[in-house]
DNA sequence: TTGAAAGCGCTAACAC
DNA sequence: GTGTTAGCGCTTTCAA
């Protein structure tokens, strides 16, 4: 028993190829009893459209891409959760892969993306190799960044969250509520637009408060649990420890919330940690994890929009700015005082 | 300017189609010098090959898709994150789908990734509808079942571990330790056999140590936080309360602990808590977690090089069963003495 | 080792 | 409304 064809199909409910075509891709161009008639037969025979001939003769492939840092990380999880969700309701796949924050491997992915001809694709943040911007222009694929809403090219739609103006409020309310030794465990800037817009929003709310902030209150680390957790306790062996400390992620903010445990240092009321992302389980914390949230189900989601947009119609492709609040819980409090 | 083809590339380097087709597809077919001149040309050109032509051709995709039951849970995710990372190295890329736990949109899920012409499919337990199976024989497509070692229809491989003997170990150790009254909060059970199992485990658990396992307590629980909070307040305004309470997974062991926390009862020292999954924050919560160790990773990655061996050779794809460690943290302890 | 030619299964003009 | 006819861009026998 050999595969089952549109020709299969079409003999047998007695009807042309291209009628068959028509009753499943154009439903109303074909007069009802026929389209019932060969939607039968199609199912009575079991057949299952090839993919790839539909996709050589009409150019379109109803497959989409999407490219994110990694998906250890829950939150670009949940963005590539909604994005899928949100593409199978328009009957399209997904086709996913990770560059590890690499952006060698990056480009090399999306070529792959490309080769098998997706109809768009979403990226994470501005910042990638010029042989990515070359390749999609040449492919002359629709493209969607999230993430952010700078840095990226003109015609570019940036579906994203001010990543600087976020640490800013954070640091305001930190200083609102009384610190002044506030430090920064950030994460990777290579190839990260939104790392590096993190510390530019702690440097620049520092800065409108006239607040000096010394070299040994930033470092660059990993995301990950241990590396927050090594890091607070770098920063709380300091002469003049900080009073507060902005985590580049919730990954580190938790590692870093561990580690004051481990430590005996009593958060907040000796020391004020926030996070990044809003995991699930940043409010299920103890304490409770101050963080930004990030919109990241909602960015999938208009992503997916977006693309199904741009690929269909030439929809002019709008940029979206999302809130991403910070989210006041139970691991920042005024500082101790002054002894 | 308009797509370049592998004529275009076959033009400007002065040989045939075949030739290029060759030299990027079967190197050592071709004359050393021809191939690099061809590759050159092709690079120079900017050549990107088409995928619907070449899988059309060729009968093969270079694709492989994977269903789950939801990306939002970071178990999925890490799997995934390792299934996608492995095919990459195979050159392959990753068509994914989540099924939201529901049979009937996973086996329409299927039949678009079947139409996407995927070369294998990974599935999530062996608990499918039938229309899954037939699906899978009459497309010919390799599978492979991740996350059990039983229940799987003939000949098709399970690359997973054991749920019933690890929650039946997690029993044994709470008897050890002294405990008599243990609940479980378990995931639904339609269409989720892992689920199906962990029950079994308890109850063979206590069976095998002849003790009695009242109805209630025993529930079924979406997996949620939400719900682990909830039905933790359940089970401890029971008249009689349990001393341990076991949790069909992470998820719901979080929101339990968090439940125990407001309600002001001490983890351990008045109850056990248990989880299931090992997720990173598993280690990190306060107390850190006892839970059960699942392999997600290790199954992504040989899933991946499953199905990968079972598109090229027909290399008899064998099952392997995995281990799922109970990992032994802080909220596990005697039950308190019986007042 | 290379080239010519025949499709792969489907869609999309274009006729009828 | 439906059938006919060309390809879509590539791989792959088969010959040379």
């Amino acid at each position: 028993m050999k595969k089952i064809t549109i020709h299969d199909v079409a003999c047998a409910a007695g009807v042309s190829a291209a009628t068959v075509s028509r009753s499943l891709n154009l439903p109303d161009q074909v007069k009802p009893a026929v389209r019932a008639h060969v939607i039968a037969t199609a199912e009575r025979l079991g057949y299952l459209a090839d993919g790839a001939a539909r996709a050589l003769a009409s150019r379109r492939s109803g497959a989409v891409g999407a490219i994110v840092p990694t998906l250890d990380n829950p939150i670009f999880a949940t963005c590539i959760a909604a994005l899928q969700q949100r593409l199978d309701e328009h009957g399209r796949v997904l086709l996913i892969a990770s560059s590890g924050y690499d952006p060698a491997r990056e480009a090399r992915d999306l070529r792959g993306l490309l080769e098998r001809g997706v109809d768009g694709v979403m990226l994470v943040g501005a910042d990638h190799a010029a042989a990515v911007w070359h390749l999609l222009a040449s492919a002359r694929v629709p493209v969607v960044v999230t993430w952010t809403t700078t840095g990226a090219p003109p015609g570019v739609p940036c579906i994203g969250f001010d990543n600087q103006a976020a640490t800013r409020r954070l640091v305001s309310y930190l200083l609102d509520i009384g610190h002044r030794r506030i430090a920064m465990i950030a994460g990777p800037s290579p190839g990260n637009d939104r790392a590096t817009a993190r510390v530019a929003g702690v440097r620049e709310g520092l800065a409108r408060a006239g607040i000096d902030w010394p070299e040994e209150y930033r470092v660059e680390r990993p995301y990950s649990v241990a590396a927050g957790r090594a890091t607070l306790i770098e920063f709380m062996s300091m002469p003049r420890p900080p009073t507060a400390i902005i985590c580049g992620n919730d990954h580190l903010a938790f590692g870093a919330l561990a580690a004051a445990a481990g430590m005996g240092i009593r958060v907040p009321a000796e020391l004020s940690l926030t996070g990044f992302d809003d995991l699930d389980f940043a409010a299920h914390a103890t304490p409770a994890l101050t963080t930004v949230h990030v919109p990241a189900a909602a960015m999938g989601r208009q992503a997916a929009d977006c693309l199904v947009a741009a690929a269909s119609a030439r929809a002019g492709p709008a940029s979206v700015e999302l809130e991403a609040p910070v989210m006041l819980r139970d691991t920042t409090a005024p500082p101790p005082p002054i002894r």
